[in-house]
RNA sequence: GUCCCGUUCGUCUAGAGGUUAGGACACUGGCCUUUCACGCCGGUAACAGGGGUUCAAUUCCCCUACGGGACGCCA
């Protein structure tokens, strides 16, 4: 019967006022692990009870963002506004418990308030000048519905990650459950959906500390089980303060657009207040089998996109070749290449997985090899590499690959060193002329492998266009 | 202003009453080498400050400073 108890149920609940930043997803991100390590459930609602916040685009740009993260939920996504008359409903139910009264203090009365009470210097709330009012002002003057909240004593819990806190009750003050448009607000939405839901562990930022206290007084008044808490340090940006959009703090798609991996996003998030030993690395299932958040800490951290670019690079390196195709696909589309064969790819990836902290970076990396253009030449390279001794071997290795009738690695080298021998030369004058001719650039993967990828055709081509730059060179210098 | 939370290398973190305060990113010296990258070896760099408690405190307690969050008919 008492399920809650088998079952760990856990909940994210944004509002959807935009994307999903990398703030939101790090607390997705903890709510999915620790779901997983426990074999409970995730829940998604969208907290959207101010109705003007309210955005479709919103919803499903959060709902794409956890996708592409593999953090689907598993029930939802449920939507707040859906369940006002539930709401209301308990509003009503805690006015005639009188543990809720209606008040109908002005938004003017209210601001007035509260300059008062902040030029005094206490915090300002509600002083509950309604509270014992037995009629309404006018019979159509508009009221909101007010909490009454229990006047002495304190509210205690156990958070899970900050461990115990004490909020004295007469700090908190009487807050409004139900607007004067007759709409429910948050913090009566969330208790009793909450608790509708059988949610038994709120994780959420620490941005929402100071709600707790509130929402386990409305529990405990409806005499209800209030869930366990973790709220989780806040990320904050490069100046220190919580992230938001101003700061940069961009959708979580746009580092898939930058060439980020899915996995290397959790696995830098996972290690921003957590940690296991010295472990850096992780995989998904390792991070789902040992993420608790009972182990976070306490403190907040500062976004680092360094740290975030090594580990995608490990990431990159430790993948099959086959879950880097797609995301390569769509690198190289970006910079139009299309309809480059997926065997083709496959084959090519392992020579750049080392070699490419993002997928742009090996997007860019591998285009050389799928242009049909000759290449031009990076200033820097050919000044150093492109010179005029280089004619003589560069000209005999395009005329003995060509005659080579087999294309392997070891066809190819051993032509290379023919030409090593016959011109009694080092493997970097032959190779880094040949790699300016092949790429344009200075840097490839081994030369063996640089040419058996290209192709023999663009290779004989392109030697024999480095021959001619390099012929027109000695020319000017005579 | 009031309440709540925090503070170990620049950054992410480990640590525990007695450690040469550990690891990682970044930075940097070197090795490897056909380039780049990877890898390997090394270096710079931290317990915010002040009081206690204690034989001993970075670790426990208090205060201060600094930082953050919250104080809405937003969520």
């Amino acid at each position: 019967m008492d399920l809650k108890n088998m079952t760990l149920r856990t909940r994210f609940a944004p509002s959807p006022t935009g994307f999903l930043h990398i703030g939101g997803a790090r607390t997705a991100l903890f709510c999915h692990l620790h779901a997983r390590h426990y074999g409970g459930k995730t829940i998604l609602r969208i907290e959207d009870t101010d109705r003007e916040r309210h955005k479709q685009e919103a919803v499903d740009a959060i709902l794409a963002g956890m996708h592409w993260l593999g953090m689907d939920p598993d029930e939802g996504p449920f939507y707040q506004s859906d369940n006002a008359s539930r709401h209301l409903d308990v509003a009503e139910q805690l006015i005639v418990g009188e543990r809720a009264y209606r008040c109908y203090c002005t938004k003017d009365e209210l601001d007035q308030m509260r300059d008062e009470q902040r030029a005094k210097g206490i915090k300002p709330k509600y002083d509950g000048r309604c509270r014992n009012r037995t009629a309404p002002p006018s019979d159509d003057a508009p009221f909101v519905v007010r909490f009454l909240r229990p006047k002495v004593g304190e509210v205690v819990w156990d958070d899970k990650i900050q461990g115990e806190i004490r909020v004295r009750n007469d700090e908190l003050d009487d807050l409004i459950l139900v607007r004067s448009d007759g709409s429910p607000t948050y913090n009566l939405a969330v208790v009793v959906d909450d608790h509708d839901m059988g949610i038994n562990l709120v994780i959420r930022g620490e941005d929402h500390l100071s709600n707790t206290p509130r929402q386990i007084q409305l529990f405990e008044a409806l005499a209800w089980e209030v869930p366990e808490y973790a709220h989780m340090p806040l990320l904050h940006g490069s100046d220190g303060a919580k992230l938001s959009k101003r700061h940069g703090a961009v959708s979580v798609l746009s580092f898939r657009d930058d060439g980020f991996l899915a996995s290397a996003v959790n696995n830098y998030l996972v290690r921003l207040g957590w940690s296991h030993g010295d472990q850096e690395i992780f995989t998904q299932e390792e991070m789902e089998q040992l993420f608790d958040v009972c182990e976070v800490g306490r403190s907040a951290a500062i976004f680092d996109s360094d740290k975030l670019l090594w580990i995608n690079s490990h990431h990159i390196r430790d993948a099959h070749p086959e879950e880097l195709l797609e995301e390569l696909i769509i690198q190289l589309e970006k910079i139009e290449i299309y309809g480059v064969e997926r065997d083709k790819l496959l084959e090519v990836i392992p020579e750049f997985q080392e070699r490419s902290k993002t997928m742009v970076e090996m997007a860019a990396k591998v285009s050389f090899l799928f242009v049909d253009d000759l290449p031009v030449y990076d200033p820097a390279a050919a000044k150093k590499h492109m010179k005029v001794a280089s004619l003589a071997p560069l000209t005999e290795l395009a005329n003995r690959l060509e005659a080579q009738p087999e294309w392997s690695l070891a066809a190819i080298e051993k032509v290379f060193k023919s030409i090593l021998e016959a011109f009694d030369i080092k493997m970097g004058k032959l190779a880094q002329p040949v790699r300016v001719s092949l790429t344009g650039t200075a840097t490839s993967p081994g030369i063996y492998e640089t040419l058996y990828l290209l192709g023999r055709e663009k290779t004989i081509a392109r030697l024999r266009h480095g021959v001619e730059f390099l012929e027109e060179k000695a020319a000017f210098a005579t």
